[in-house]
DNA sequence: TCAAAAGTGTTCTAGCTACACCCATGG
DNA sequence: CCATGGGTGTAGCTAGAACACTTTTGA
C-alpha cells in the first residue's frame, strides 16, 4: 500500500512524501506506505499505516487509485501496490517525523521508484472528483467563507474559479449550507463574508453525467 | 486477479462464469481469474488467464475495478483480487469450457465468496462509462446500425434510450462515423439504416465535466 | 466619500430532450 | 398506397459562464 496524502499548503497542492534511508533509491522521496496486515482490508491499512508510521490522523477521506504492478517497478524484488489517494483539510497541520516533508504536487523532487506517477494520477482523481462530487470537504475547514473555498478550488484545480459561479454551482446541487455567521473583514475592509459549511462529509456524486440519462 | 467480463447476449447484459469444483463454495459460481507471473502486470496478467482458462480472447475493453481486500473474503485463506471489468462485443461467440457459462448480470446464480459484489461494481463501472466515453465500442461489433446500437445500451443501461438523441450525441462528440453503407430492411419493410463505425476502439472520454472549467 | 471585498441579477450559450415531421423501403 | 422502420428539423429546457451592478464594511 502507498499512499499520495494531498493537502492545500501555503495555495499549493502538497504531498507528503519521506525521504528513503536505504538503498534501492537512497535519498529518494517515497510515499508512505506499508504492508497489508493479517486482519485489515487494504484501506482500513493505508489509514493505519498513515498513522502509525507518519503521526497522520486527519484524513478527511481516502481512496484506492488502483494497483500498480509493473514487474520492475521496485528493483531488485517484485512488489504490487495499491495505491491511494488521501486528502488532509487545509486547517489541519499533524506533526510529521524529521525525514518527511510536504513538497509541491507540481514540482516534485526526485521521486523513489513509480511515485511520481502514483502522485500524477492523485492528483488527476483529486481534479476530476473535485467538478463532479462534493469531495472540496475534505480540502476545507469546517466553515470558510466563498472566496477561501474559491482560493482552495483554484490550488488545487490549477487554473481560475470565479468566486460567484463556485457559490452558485455548489449551492444549487445542495453542498454548501450557510451557518448564518459572517467573518469579519479583512484589515481593509469590505462586505463581511457570510461563512459556509459542507453539508455533508461524506463523498457523494453530485453532478451524475446528465447524458443518456432516463426519460423523465 | 478476478475479471468480471461482460457482453450483450440475447438483449441482456451477462457475465461469464465458471463452475466451482471443489471447496470452498463447491458448486457455487465464480469469476475466472488465477495468480500474478513474475513477469507480467495485473493487466497483462488477467488478459492472459481468461486466454489460457477459458479461452476467450475477444476482449475489447479491460479496466480495473480496484482491490477486494476483506481479510475474510475466502474462508480458510486470506486472499487479496484485483478486479477488473472486461468487455466482449456482442457478435463475438467465444468457444468456452464445459464448466463455465454466461449469466444475466441481473439475475445471479449462487455465487462465490463476494464475486457477486465484483460484478455489481463491473455493471456500474460500464453504466457509468457508457455515457461520458466512447466505450460502447467494446460492446458493438465493427459495423452497426444506430438502432442496433441503441439497444445495446437499452440492454446494457437498463433503461430506454431513444436512438434520435443517442445519434445526435455520439455523432456530435465525433464518437461514431458513417461507412456510407446501409443495411437491409427487415421483413416487413422500412428505411434502409445507414451503417456506422465507432471513429476509435480506444477508451476515449467524451464529455468531461464541463463544470467548473478553465475560462475560455 | 471612497476603496475593497462580497454577493445578486441578468444575459448568453452549449448540450441535451422531446417530439413532430419527412424519407425509403416491402408488400 | 399504406405500413414499417430510419432519419431530420426544431423548439424548449437546464446548467453553467460571464459580467454588470448592488451591498456592506474600513479608513
Amino acid at each position: 500500500m502507498l499512499a499520495a496524502v494531498l493537502q492545500i499548503r501555503d495555495e499549493t497542492l502538497q504531498v507528503l512524501l519521506w525521504q528513503r534511508a536505504q538503498q534501492p533509491d537512497l535519498g529518494r522521496w517515497a510515499l508512505p506506505g506499508g504492508q497489508l496486515g493479517a486482519d485489515e482490508d487494504v484501506q482500513s491499512s493505508v489509514l493505519r499505516q498513515l498513522a502509525d508510521k507518519v503521526d497522520l490522523r486527519e484524513v478527511a477521506h481516502i481512496e484506492q487509485l488502483g494497483v500498480f504492478s509493473e514487474p520492475r517497478r521496485v528493483p531488485g524484488v517484485r512488489l504490487v501496490a495499491t495505491g491511494f489517494l488521501g486528502l488532509v483539510p487545509c486547517d489541519a497541520d499533524p506533526a510529521v517525523p524529521q525525514d518527511t516533508r510536504w513538497h509541491p504536487v507540481s514540482d516534485l523532487p526526485d521521486t523513489a521508484f513509480d511515485h511520481a506517477a502514483i502522485v500524477r494520477d492523485a492528483r488527476d482523481r483529486l481534479r476530476a472528483k473535485l467538478s463532479y462530487t462534493n469531495l472540496g470537504f475534505a480540502l476545507a475547514p469546517t466553515e470558510f467563507t466563498v472566496s477561501a473555498l474559491r482560493d482552495l478550488y483554484v490550488s488545487a484545480l490549477g487554473h481560475p474559479v470565479s468566486a460567484t459561479n463556485l457559490q452558485r454551482v455548489l449551492a444549487r446541487r445542495g453542498v454548501l449550507v450557510a451557518t448564518g455567521e459572517t467573518a469579519p473583514p479583512g484589515p481593509s475592509g469590505g462586505r463581511p463574508a457570510a461563512l459556509f459549511r459542507f453539508a455533508e462529509r461524506q463523498l457523494r456524486v453530485t453532478d451524475a453525467s446528465a447524458v443518456l440519462r432516463p426519460p423523465s
